[in-house]
DNA sequence: ACTCTTCGTCGAAGCGTTTCGACATTCTAG
DNA sequence: CTAGAATGTCGAAACGCTTCGACGAAGAGT
């Protein structure tokens, strides 16, 4: 392999020219430019990222610890990692993918100066990795929004919102009973930012209504969304409007309403809070409060790279939920 | 942060002995081992991973070419990514994730030094990608079988006998005309290993057996669903066998058949080849050909840091299919 | 005509490791 | 008792880059 100093002899110059030619931190002729830059070419040379890293103690890398568990929602986590990585190419950056379970993680990937920054997902509302997190040299953005986010970048959908909204469109349709099926059991007890807050907004703004509710956690598969489903229809025969918050379960909610002799949207009306491609892909395409994982994985990365040039403030930012209505929803008449 | 300097000067000895302690390379007294070690654990030190690799030019990342795309069997693709993710770590090394539209990414990781071995899912038969990895210094192994392996490392099912066995099942319990409802238009067309090498043993074995068969592809969405059914029903109308070989679809699969009257396994037996969780989580539990994605993933890095260790020679390792009856497949009478 | 900038380039000093050769010591064998 | 081999430790030279200060040359202002 070629090295800068390789380069240097080929195009005649000092080893720092190359580097300011590279970095554009110091003015250099056109003609130089050119020169180095023939050089560079013909050599096919490829800067050592290790001794980058060692001599300017930045990586080029973020890391981004992602729950590659198969119970939660896989095609949303895919779609927040693909907007995570596609956007830190954009800033020329790579990722570095940690698992939730690889506790020390965090500290190996940081102490080690092999990040520049770390974007984590499926906060939950005391999560304990937050600790580590103020504890490290590297800024880190959270996507979900932990009890106490003070000092801590975060994004996220804002969901409570997202709840709130759901609710209206069904209330505005004229619904006055309506049940959440929501996250898996499991995945509220921990109080995963996402489920508490979803919760939370449906709750008051139905409360504020005045209207009827039940909310029911769902298993992530065809038997937990029947059983959920079978649950909402016990607990409130009379039931007329559902909201979804769990992708994997949407096929097998609206199977079994229809087995059950519900017809959506004839009996029962439906919002999802799913990607758009989840819902638009169903049978019937669904009425949808959106939520937009590629964006926010973007928004991420963005913030945390703001974070490692500038030393700007730590915030928390909120994307306002869109609901969309197709074909799920009804008038209740 | 403390360095390995300041762990020599704490512990009296000097900065070779701690890299010695560090490594094992060289025989240290248990007395020196001590006091280096406890100093370490005093100052939380933690080495520079960019000064390491610029002197020892190893970097303890693997790369991962993953396909982040929504249309591939999401789950799946998450299956192999976490069996890489904690394969690497039993072998002290992190995970460099690409995607892979990054045309260039893996030049530039390998060249930059950034990885000291690469990891490739989602191969296709004459895959581009495979004339550059040749040319890298590090060794790659693909998750897949190109048509020409010479050379590479390939760790896969053995989808070829996959297809097989699913066949010789339903031949064994009396069924003549079996249908194969495979992967989306698009993976097909670009001779996906996997689905290439599907179809081959599915035809083939067939063949042999004097089986009547068709095979049609299938959208990886609900209506992709239906429609893959309902051409099957349509162009064999009388059929009575079926595998199925795509994740996504298999629900819906189930759904259509039993809404065009076709029970499972009453009239019409079905095999599918998916990961056994997928196939126990089905509302019918499903006979099926595993696909053992966490394993291969482990394979897969097990073989590349065989070959970064030793210079072992590159192999192509097919993984032996299993199929497990359950309750989707019956005797034709 | 002379100072003061700005521009373009160079040399050298790190950055934090690993690793090689050297050098005492201590052990082993004859 | 001694040559030779382990054993345990050290010092110094890489590894390939960035960045700082310096410096000559050219342009601007008076």
């Amino acid at each position: 392999m070629a090295t800068i100093d390789d380069v240097a002899r080929a195009a005649g110059v000092s080893t720092s020219t190359v580097s300011y030619v590279l970095s554009g931190k110091r003015p250099i002729s056109a003609a130089t430019r050119l020169r180095v830059e023939r050089s560079i070419r013909d050599l096919a040379y490829r800067p050592h990222a290790g001794a980058r890293a060692l001599a300017s103690s930045r990586t080029n890398v973020i890391g981004l610890m992602a729950p590659l568990r198969v119970d939660v929602n896989v095609s949303v986590i895919m779609q927040f990692v693909t907007g995570v990585v596609t956007a830190a190419r954009t800033f020329d950056h790579d990722v570095l993918l940690l698992t939730q379970d690889d506790a020390t993680g965090l500290e190996r990937v940081a102490d080690g100066s092999m990040v520049d920054a770390l974007i984590m997902m499926d906060i939950e509302a005391d999560d304990p990795r937050i600790r580590v997190l103020v504890g490290l040299r590297q800024p880190a953005v959270l996507i979900g929004l932990p009890r106490d986010s003070a000092g801590l970048s975060c994004v996220d959908l804002d969901f409570d919102a997202a709840g709130r909204t759901a609710v209206r469109h069904l209330a505005r349709l004229g619904h006055r009973r309506i049940a959440l099926i929501g996250s898996p059991r499991a995945v509220i007890e921990r109080h995963t930012s996402y489920a508490d807050r979803m919760l939370r907004g449906f709750t008051t703004e139905s409360t504020e209504l005045g209207l009827d509710t039940i909310a029911v956690s769902c298993e992530s598969s065809h038997t937990g969304a029947i059983a959920a489903v079978d649950q909402v229809l016990e607990r409130m025969p009379d039931v007329t409007g559902l909201v979804v918050h769990n992708e994997v379960a949407l096929p097998a909610v609206i199977a079994t309403l229809r087995e059950r002799g519900r017809g959506v949207p004839r009996d029962i009306s439906m919002v999802a809070v799913c990607p758009e491609d989840v819902a638009v892909g169903q049978p019937l395409p669904l009425s949808s409060v959106d939520i937009p994982a590629h964006a926010i994985g973007r928004v991420a990365v963005e913030m945390a790279m703001a974070r490692v040039e500038g030393d700007q403030p730590a915030e928390a930012r909120l994307l306002i939920p869109v609901l969309t209505e197709r074909e799920s929803t009804a008038r209740l008449d």
